[in-house]
This record gives C-alpha cells, structure tokens and sequence, in this order.
DNA sequence: TTGAAAGCGATACCAA
DNA sequence: TTGGTATCGCTTTCAA
C-alpha cells in the first residue's frame, strides 16, 4: 500500500511517524498543484481567487496544472479559514407539493447567481425538529439563514442571534423578527376574507382550519371579524397540518352532518378547498350556489383546475426571491433600510364554469 | 476594540503579532469550552463524539460547560479532520411543482434521521449548469451524491468517479450508471403505453413530447413502438422543458390544426395532459370519446382532480427512499449488492365522470 | 480515562 | 508579483 504522499511539512523531522488527522486518501491538494506548477500553494490560491494578482503566464501554468491534476478546492478548509462558507441554510417544514417549493426554487435559484449554496433543512410539522435542526445546520456555518415562520423556542432564538448572520424570516409578519422578515400579516388574510364574503352577502359562514401554527391565525382572525360583524354562529372544524384533499373532503362530510349546508367555507389551504369541491361535487351541491368555497396559497393546480375556487394569492417567488435579495445585500455589507417586506396577498374570486 | 480573545496558542511566544487566517470573531470554540470545564480539548471532543469513553462525571461537567457557553461546533473543523462531512448532496432540474420535490422529502427525511445533511443544488432543465454545479458541490466534500438523471458530461463522470463517494443516480435506468442508480426504464413506459392504447383498440395517435433527456426517450419509444404495430402516421408536437398546462393547452390546438380531432395523445408530462383536457373541455371535446389523453408523473392534483386522464405512475417517494437505503448502507460500510433498483411504474386508467 | 502534539487544506499577513 | 509562516477549530494517534 504505497499510495504516494510527499507532504513534507517544514516543521518536523523527515520522518516522524505521521500522527494527527486521518490523512486524506490520495486527494489532490493546493500545493499538489503548486508543485506541479512549480509555484508556492498561495500563488494558485491567487490564480483561483484573485487571478488577477498574479502575473498572466503564472496564471497560465497554474491553470494547467489545476486542469491536469483535476483539482477540486476544499471549501471546508476554505472556509474554516475565512469564515466565509458560500453557504445559505434554508429551514421549511416540508418541501413536497408544497407552496414552499417554489419559493425555495426563487431563492435558490437567486443565490446561485451569486456563487452560493443551499443547505436545506427540513422541519415538519410543526416545526418539531426546528431546535435540533437549527443546530444542526449553524454547525456548518452558513453565511445567512432562511427560516419559515417567526415563531422559534427561546433557545433557539439565542442561538440564532449568537451566530450573528443575516437571517430572514419568511411567510409571516406577526411576531418581530430576530433580524429580517418577508412575509405578509395572516391576520389580515383572516380579516380580509370574512370581510370579502360578508360583503358578497353571505350570512352563514364554516371554516376548515389545519392545525398549523401561521393557518392558526387566519383562520382566528376570520372567527374573530365575524363575531364583530354581528355573525355568532360559525360552523368550525379543524385537521392537523399538512393538509391534503381527503382531508377537505372529510371536513365537508363533518360540516354537513353539522347542518351546514349552505353558505360559504374558509379553508386553510387549497388542498382543503379543493377537497371541499370535490365532495360538494359529489353529493351534488351547487357551488357556489349553495356552498361558496375560499382556499389559500393558490397553488398552480388550483388556479388552473378548480375555477370554482376562490383562493388568498401569494407570490411564492417573490418571497425566495426577496428573501434572496435581502440577503445578498447584507452579505455584500450593504445597509438594508427595509428589513422587513410585506409581499401582501390578493383574493382572487373565480366563478363556476 | 478589545473582543477578548484569549486563545495562547502553546507553540508561539507570548506575544507574537496574530498573523496566519483572520480570526474567527468571538465564535466559542473547543477549547473555550475545555478552559471552562478545567479539562483538554480532546476531553470536550469526546464528551461530543463518544461520551462512553469518558468517566460520567467529567462528561457532566463538561455538558455543563458546553450549555453554558453556548457552544456550537464548527463542522468545517470536524469535516477537514475526519473527511467525513455529514453532508449529501442532490441535484435536481427543479423542485417547484415537479416531481423532485416529493423525491428529495424522502431522501431528505431519510437521511436527517441518520444525521445527514441535504445539500440541494438545482441545475435546470436543461442540466446546463450540471457541471459547475457538480464542482461546487464537490468542494464542500460531501460524503454520497444523489443525482437525476444518468447523463453527464465526460467530464463530469471523470469528476464524479475520482470523488470516491456513494453516487446514486435516479429516474433512469437507460445508461451504464456511475455507481449506484434507482430508477425505472422510460423506454418501457414508452413501449407500454402505445401497447396499452393500442391494445384499447386505439388506431390514430399523436403525441405532445418535452425535449427534456428522459421525456425525450419516452416518447421516441412511444413512436417507435407504434411503428412496430403498423401505425405510419403519428402527430407529434414537440415543447421545451420544464413543461406547463398552457403548453398542452397550445399543443392540443396545434394538434387540432393539423387535423387531429380524434385518437389517442401521450404527452409526456401530467402538466402536458391537463392542458390537453382542459383545452378539450374549452373546445367542446369529449375525453375520452373523441380524444383520449395519457400523461406522466401522476402528480396528486391529476390524479385527484383530473379523473379522466390516464397516467403512468411512478411512485416518487420510493425514489428517495430508496436512494437514501443505498447510500446509508454503503455509508455505513456494507457490501451493496443491488446496486440498481428498478422502482418500476403503473398505467392507471381513469374513467372518465 | 485524559492530555499533548501533529495535521487536515486552505487563506491572511508580512516580507522579499 | 511571489513566497513563507501562522493560523482557522477540530480529530487522530500515541503516551501517560
């Protein structure tokens, strides 16, 4: 076994038996190519960083030698070095058929450009593995943190602080953010919703809500504009997050053997509502002749299928790629006067077919 | 300015200017916590690692010391070490609303519960940023690769091969891989769908394909197949890739203008189909009776919401688990013997309602 | 069971 | 324009 590895280090002695870190198998280094090139390691440091340091046939040489060798840069010594990883740690509780797939596209997408990269984290429902997973991921030390929600545990809030990096926080404005926010108020979504349909005409009101923490707050919000426009009696029923079509379909069954057969339905998402559709269609209702359905997040698949769906619109991609924004601008040491963007929403009502 | 900064580095004299990489500013690190808990550096680095080999007591005041300051470890350091990073990489065209989304949560949550990290890099459609993004990804180290697709540039390959890490390629079969793959043969699916249609008793065809690689393969087997069968005259339209409903909206109508108003259409993508239906349903045509449409993927909105659309079904999340398995276990040092996994795929016919 | 020294692969700083 | 040296924060190995 006589891999080649003639790494004299200055300091010792020709041959002390190697101890310390597992050496690397055969893995091109720096001063591989340094020796190749017959350079010293910074000059190819400087050809690949700041080439234009280093003197035009050197660089020349350089070049050759990284290409001959088939040289990969170890960016984890790179960047214990600099404390600058090129990193971007991203945290959402799922990434699947979820409308925070787009909006980690947006921003991945951004950051690319700018020569970084993503660490995804993913945290469920609710956000369960956040604490372990914060850690987890500020262990690599990424250069800025993008984070669902505003709401995070006390520890982990200090941690986030203690890593003193960019960090926005996305899809929610209710709570102060630790350091950026691009989101919009749900309770305004809430409010606005209840408001819309009151103003539509209709008297009898139900919600469909899942148990996550931000649909919490819409759908409380819508409870809560009600009782103030004098409606007391609201048909509610709850399911856990995330939530799916079965489960729309299921809450419809519920809200019928409750007697509410008539008026309009906020759900939490679109899954929800495009359930509710699918059972309303099933047992024959008129919509939205007798029931009016209003989902949220306005997911492709819903805008484009369900033209009976009324849904809350958010610019997924605009909230990565804002967030990517926001970001980059820091990380480029330039003063964020904005640092927090409300992205708003729309309610876009949509007639039958 | 007078952040303390207390680390005396045993080797150099007392007061030696701090040349060498820029100082890490005020992070807590081993040795902090080591001063704190009057033992070495090596004792908090095995209270972390493998506590069992330190006397209970010492692991408790050390775990005391650790909370108390904070302390979060630098994974760059640990990575650099053991040449083991704790980190897999993917790479995917795209993750918004495509079928990767689902496949890297399984992967994903797989991994996360051996204690790996996702680094996720999306190269586009078409992989035209695979190669640089294969290099930066390589940089960080990570220890397994899971990629889509098993078409890669020479160069790539080369790069690939000489990282000497677990590489699993997924949704295809069709290549030699590199080292591992999960997939299934889209030659097959092709073949079986034009066998299927046709066995249905369908005579005219035509098809609405995406120049993606692997659409790409599906649908010339498609026609292949059919000529096979004595079917001479195929409409066929072709559309970039990542492909969307207003893409099958427009190919059904050009469909319509070369004088394809009846038959059997394979498109290669569910969002291609949708399209096709809803323009069929915009113009007046019955589906199944005047057209039949087959899709692929079955994403949950078709197969929920579309149910005259007939689709092959490939089961998304098996994709990422298995991957995961077969990275976990050569992580882990067993023997793979299977080192490809056809997942295969269904054709689910629908009626329509 | 604990500690000391060397080294992982790169960059920052100073000197030439 | 180039090179030498001292780190970055951690783990390995060996010795106590």
């Amino acid at each position: 076994m006589s891999r080649q590895r003639a790494k004299d280090s200055a300091t010792s002695p020709e041959n002390a038996s190697p101890r310390g870190a597992r050496p690397s198998r055969g893995t091109v280094t720096l001063s591989d190519v340094a020796k190749l090139a017959g350079v010293s390691a910074m000059t190819v440091s400087r050809v690949l960083n700041r080439p234009e340091t280093v003197a035009a046939e050197t660089v020349e040489t350089v070049r050759k030698a990284i290409a001959r060798t088939g040289y990969v840069p170890n960016l984890l010594a790179g960047g214990l070095a600099t404390t600058r990883t090129k990193l971007v740690a991203a945290i959402v509780p799922t990434i699947s058929g979820s409308i925070f797939a787009a909006c980690i596209q947006s921003l991945t997408d951004r950051l690319e450009i700018a020569g970084y990269q993503m660490l995804l984290g993913l945290s469920g429902y609710p956000a369960a593995r956040e604490e372990g997973l914060i850690n987890a991921i500020l262990s690599r030390r990424p250069d800025a943190l993008f984070l669902t929600g505003t709401s995070h545990s006390a520890q982990s809030r200090r941690r986030l602080r203690g890593a003193k990096i960019p960090i926005v926080e996305t899809w929610d404005l209710s709570t102060r953010p630790i350091d950026m926010a691009v989101g919009f108020s749900h309770a305004r979504v809430g409010r606005d919703t209840a408001q819309f349909l009151f103003d539509k005409g209709y008297r009898r009101f139900a919600v469909i809500g899942a148990e996550d923490e931000r649909a919490k707050i819409r759908w409380r919000s819508y409870l809560a504009t009600l009782t103030e426009l004098g409606v007391t009696d609201v048909a509610s029923i709850t399911t856990p997050a995330p939530t799916n079509l079965w489960m729309g379909r299921d809450g419809l069954g519920k809200l019928l053997g409750e007697g509410f057969t008539q008026g309009a339905i906020f759900c939490s998402s679109d899954a929800l509502a495009h359930g509710v559709l699918l059972e309303a269609q099933a047992r024959g209702l008129s919509v939205p002749g007798d029931i009016a359905v209003v989902g949220f997040g306005d997911l492709d698949f819903a805008a484009f299928t369900v033209p009976a769906l009324t849904t809350v619109r958010i610019d997924r991609f605009a909230v990565g790629r804002l967030a990517a924004e926001l970001i980059l601008a820091r990380l480029a040491g330039e003063r964020v006067a904005e640092k927090t963007i409300d992205v708003g929403f729309q309610i876009i009502e949509r007639e039958s077919t």
